[in-house]
DNA sequence: GTTACGTCCGTAGTCAAGTACGGAGTCAAG
DNA sequence: CTTGACTCCGTACTTGACTACGGACGTAAC
């Protein structure tokens, strides 16, 4: 079995990237993967491309996005129809600076939080919470 | 039924932040949210501690943390032994500041591929996928 | 050429995070 | 004091994202 991280099978491919096999066909069926064509019968092989589309994926998951939403991504990614990409990369960057913000809010208010528990013993009302309370995403509305 | 933001029935309540009442109760059931007594047999009341909880956990939920990871971030604002808060909020933080690094690159992909196919029709190779492939996290070892 | 291990593929099961349902109780208005 | 809208609570269903299973086939090593 030639290992040479352009001809992976599944198997080999899946440890390569630190998921499960069944996850690979999981992505290949949401069109997430693209099925490499399998010669006469045979068995499918795997290289960088993929790694690098798997890789993408865990990576945009782990940042709050679903698969559906990576799958657009992935289609700006590969740059098919760059007329309609603009419009669907402009949200998707709008949804990302929000998020960003977001993250920024928590990063300051959990670094304050580590830094004044180590400073000061006892009390010390959150700043966590605050930071993300009421944020520019529809704060609840004083009907009054 | 008084709606003064302070005494709201869960049906209110779930409205003003914008979720199912369902979901409260689930929230409490998982201990993200307390249950406030209830006048002998009769309704809960909530208030305006719950509502900047319950946005808290939506925001954190978008930022691609799971309602267990909420509940700590939750355990440390609530500011209960400050001393082990400490190394809870430290592993948080840096985790934060992992996902803040891959938003940033991601940011800065899309932005390009937004400019990019505004001016030039045609072939781009994706950022996109460059932004997030191969980041810190475990790239794949090349055994050899 | 057979044995062992891996792939292929379809179907089914799991887990997290809700969401829905049904019957009993509460409460404000008429 | 009944009616209608809502709450309470337990149990069950749904959806998204996997994960496991089983039988047929491919392939490498003996």
């Amino acid at each position: 079995m030639k290992n040479d991280l352009e001809s992976l099978t599944i198997g080999a491919f899946a440890k390569a990237v630190r998921v499960n096999v069944e996850t690979i066909r999981f992505y290949q069926r949401k069109g997430l993967l693209p099925e490499p064509a399998r010669p006469y019968g045979g068995i499918r092989r795997y290289g960088h491309a993929d790694m690098a589309r798997v890789k993408f994926v865990k990576s945009a998951q782990r940042l709050g996005f679903s698969l559906d939403e990576v799958g657009q991504l992935l289609k700006l990614a590969d740059g098919a129809h760059c007329s309609e990409a603009a419009g669907l990369a402009a949200l998707r960057l709008a949804d990302v600076r929000t998020r960003l913000a977001d993250l920024a809010r928590m990063e300051a208010a959990l670094s304050t939080l580590v830094s004044e528990c180590n400073a000061q013993q006892g009390k010390v009302s959150c700043p966590l919470i605050a930071a993300l309370d009421c944020s520019r995403t529809e704060c609840f509305e004083h009907k009054a």
